[in-house]
DNA sequence: CAGGTTAATATGTGCAGACATAATATTAAT
DNA sequence: ATTAATATTATGTCTGCACATATTAACCTG
C-alpha cells in the first residue's frame, strides 16, 4: 500500500523530523536521497529539497553533495535572537518609553574602542551616554560611539525627539554587525543611573555595526537588573 | 540597454540589498513585484522569490500577499545563537574539557520547576548538579532536572563517561525549547564552585526542552565570570 | 452611505525537467 | 604502487508553468 501523499514541504519536513525524533533514522545515519524520498512521499524532488535544506539550516541534518544527507550526531541547535530597537522592546512590555541623553561630545575614542573599530585613535567621533526608561524606571544604560564620517547628518539630529539607536536604524543601516552578550557587576555610575546597587549583576550587550568595511557605531548596553532575554530553540 | 542578467538567487539578493542599503528603495517604500524584478534581472520569478523570501526572513523586507513587498522601516535584525553541547564549546576554545558530577538524586522538584514543566509537584525526577571544567578551571555550573518518564535509560548512564547534557542531546532529542538569558550575582555555593567571589556577575542561561507536550529537562547554566557569548547580526 | 459580495492581484508553493557543482569512486597511465 | 584522468552520484539551483491563498480594491445593494 502507498501512504497518503505528502505534497507540501512542511508536511515532508514534519515527517522527516518525526523519523529523526523517533529514531527511525539514527544519528549519524545516512538517509535516502532526495529522489527516493520524493518517490516515497509522492511529491517532486524540489519539495523534498526545500524541506531538507531547511532542516540542514536548523542544524538537524548534514548535507554534502555526492556524499548524501545524514542525521546530525550532535545537533548544534540554533536560537534566533530578535534585536529590536529599544523603544519597541520597552513598548512590547506594555510600558511607556522615554529616553534621556546624559552626555554628548565630539571627541576621540579610547584606544580599545578605536581598535575594535579599526579607526585611527585620533579620529573624532560622537560619544553619547543615554538612559532608556520604561514607565519612568531605568531600563537600559547606553554608552555609544558613532563614526561621524559614516553618518554626518547625525550632528543635526534632535536627540530629545529620537534616540540615536532609532535614528541610526532608520537612516544609516548596516551590512554586518558583531554582538557579544555578557554579565558585569554595576560600577558606581551605572548603579546610580540604573537605580540599583554597586555590584549588581547587569546583563550587557556589546554591539558593533559596519557598513561594508566602514564602522558605523559601537555601543555597550547595560540592562537594569531583572532583565531577561527570551527566545526559543 | 539591458543590464547583465542576474541569474543566481544570491546575485539577485545582493542587488536588492544594495538598493536597500543605498536607499534606492527607501524604508517603508513598496518595491517592484516579483514578476517585474524577474523581467528586469532576466531570471525566473522563482529565483527572485527565493532571494526576497530569504531577506524577509532576515527582517529586511516585509511581504504580504496582494499588498506587495516593502522595505522594513525598523528592521528587527536577527542574530543566530549556536547552542552547542558544553564539551564542544570548551574544546572550541582550545581547552581540555572535563566534567564533574557534584550531586545526583531522585526527588520531586520545587514547585517553581514543576510549574515550568507542567508536572505534578510530586513527580519523581532526576536532579543533578554538575561542574564543567576547561583546562581544570571551572567553566560552567549546571543545575538540571530531568523528567525520568521521558528518558528512563538515563538512570543507567555512567556520568563519569558522558555528561547529562551530551547524553540527552544524543539520545533523547526534543521538538522545542525555551531559552532565557540573564545575569545574576553568584550566591555562596556558586561562588565557591566557580572559584570566584560571592556577588560576582554570572551569565546565566535557563533552558527547558520538550518533546511534543512532554517536558524533557530543565537546566540552569551559570557561566564562570568572563564568559562572553558571541555572534553576528 | 454602510455593509457585504465579488473580482483582481501579489505572494506562496507545487511540478517536471534540465544543467551545475562538489565530492567520491573508478579506471588508466606512469 | 602511486598518481592522474575520468565517470558517477547526490545535492544545488534555474526555468517555465500552474494553481493556491491571502488581502485589497471595486462593486453592488439596500
Amino acid at each position: 500500500m502507498t501512504a497518503p501523499a505528502l505534497q507540501s514541504w512542511q508536511s515532508v519536513q514534519a515527517e522527516v523530523m518525526r523519523r529523526i525524533n523517533e529514531r527511525v533514522w539514527l544519528p549519524g545515519a545516512i538517509i535516502p536521497n532526495e529522489a527516493e524520498l520524493a518517490a516515497e512521499f509522492g511529491c517532486a524532488r524540489a519539495t523534498v529539497n526545500r524541506a531538507l535544506r531547511d532542516l540542514a539550516e536548523k542544524g538537524l541534518l548534514d548535507r554534502r553533495r555526492k556524499a548524501g544527507t545524514r542525521v546530525t550526531v550532535n545537533p548544534v541547535r540554533k536560537a534566533i535572537l530578535d534585536i529590536p530597537i529599544t523603544r519597541h522592546e520597552v513598548e512590547r512590555r506594555g510600558a511607556v518609553y522615554r529616553h534621556a541623553l546624559i552626555e554628548q561630545q565630539r571627541t576621540s575614542p579610547p584606544p580599545v574602542v578605536a581598535g575594535w573599530l579599526n579607526l585611527a585613535p585620533d579620529t573624532e567621533m560622537l560619544h553619547q551616554r543615554a538612559l532608556h526608561l520604561a514607565d519612568s524606571q531605568p531600563f537600559l544604560y547606553e554608552d555609544r560611539w558613532i563614526n561621524i564620517a559614516e553618518a554626518p547628518q547625525i550632528l543635526d539630529v534632535d536627540f530629545d525627539t529620537i534616540s540615536a539607536n532609532e535614528w541610526l536604524v532608520q537612516n544609516v543601516g548596516f551590512t554586518k554587525g558583531d554582538l557579544t552578550l555578557s554579565a558585569a557587576n554595576a560600577d558606581p555610575v551605572e548603579a546610580e543611573l540604573l537605580a540599583t546597587q554597586e555590584g549588581a549583576a547587569l546583563f550587557v550587550v556589546d554591539r558593533t555595526t559596519w557598513n561594508g568595511a566602514a564602522p558605523i557605531t559601537q555601543v555597550r548596553l547595560a540592562y537594569a537588573p531583572g532583565f531577561r532575554m527570551q527566545t526559543t530553540i
